[in-house]
DNA sequence: CCCATATAGTTAGGCAGCTAATTAACTGTT
DNA sequence: AACAGTTAATTAGCTGCCTAACTATATGGG
């Protein structure tokens, strides 16, 4: 019997902003801290029902989106190139490369051009997975999205890139 | 000498996106496509900018919402209380707690009215901790999304607010 | 009153991300 | 040719999150 399966997800509001702001005597904005804790909150719980939907065909979201990187890639990548796609570390690869190489979805093999090196390789039972998961993945990325018009998304995507470069301005402080 | 430091973070683009549906013979909308992973994208890269912020002051994000969940309920809460405020598990609280009395920024007592329960109370050196971190933390959140005018901030809010309510109806399928 | 069930908190074990350190191989300079 | 420095991959150890299982206490029905 799961026991926790009925957490709740209340979100901020505008006043607990408001109230913590004041609470120390601060000038900030709560409508602007507002939207950074909401997408926080947002992208924290996009992630774990991510978690859920791979945990049923027996991935994860790092597992899964390394296959695809390789399937992008037709099928070979180092694990430095993996990492600098998926925006990772060498280490965490590694570890991924581990599971998946477990279940047989992906091979290692040494490369040729290099002799530190080596290269992973989407098995063909990798690529089935891909296949199996694929409809239901994508439908549930559209649905998520199913409650704004195309103009809508539009608008999101523009407004969501300039927060990207806000939070990429703040990385490099 | 940290070694992974220049981590691109390369956005998806539409092209992948269609490049991969279409590979599958599905007839998902890329744009939409790309609205999600994006927004994962995006919610990924601010947690981890949040954890190198908050390591700074010897905190992690999930240990600091913690304390100032805490301060926001007058200093004193249940851990299941407290799981509940946050969207975790008891158990996650149980190691942020346990962390956090390690360094004496929270304590446990055991509760007065029900012999199973412990409550756990915010310390003098926890809210002094807080009261250090509340400046820089405000303003960090501030500047992320100083490229929105109020306008485009609560557009945001708004679509977001609509996409949260889609990755519910997924979550409870 | 007793027992079944529910709840509070913890523990154990897993995964994914990180940093730092290690080993091996490549590269460029003198 | 030898050595220094760089890069590839791995390893070890940390944190946070999860689920499942366990212990102890509460509580309600026969």
């Amino acid at each position: 019997m799961p026991q926790d399966a009925d957490r709740e997800f209340a979100q901020p509001t505008l006043d607990q902003a408001a109230v913590q702001i004041r609470r120390y005597g601060l000038t900030a904005d709560p409508q602007a801290v507002l939207v950074a804790v909401r997408l926080m909150a947002a992208g924290a719980r996009l992630g774990q029902a991510s978690e859920v939907h791979f945990g049923r065909f027996g991935l994860s979201t790092g597992r899964y989106r390394l296959l695809a990187d390789l399937e992008d890639c037709g099928g070979e990548k180092s694990p430095s190139q993996l990492a600098a796609g998926l925006g990772v570390t060498r280490a965490t690869v590694t570890g991924l490369v581990d599971g998946l190489e477990r279940e047989g979805l992906v091979a290692r093999r040494s490369s040729r051009e290099d002799g530190r090196g080596t290269v992973v390789v989407l098995t063909a039972r990798g690529a089935q997975r891909l296949r199996e998961m694929a409809p239901e993945h994508f439908r549930r990325l559209e649905a998520m999205v199913g409650g704004l018009s195309e103009v809508e998304r539009g608008t999101f995507l523009e407004l969501l890139e300039r927060i990207a470069q806000g939070i990429g301005a703040l990385v490099e402080e």
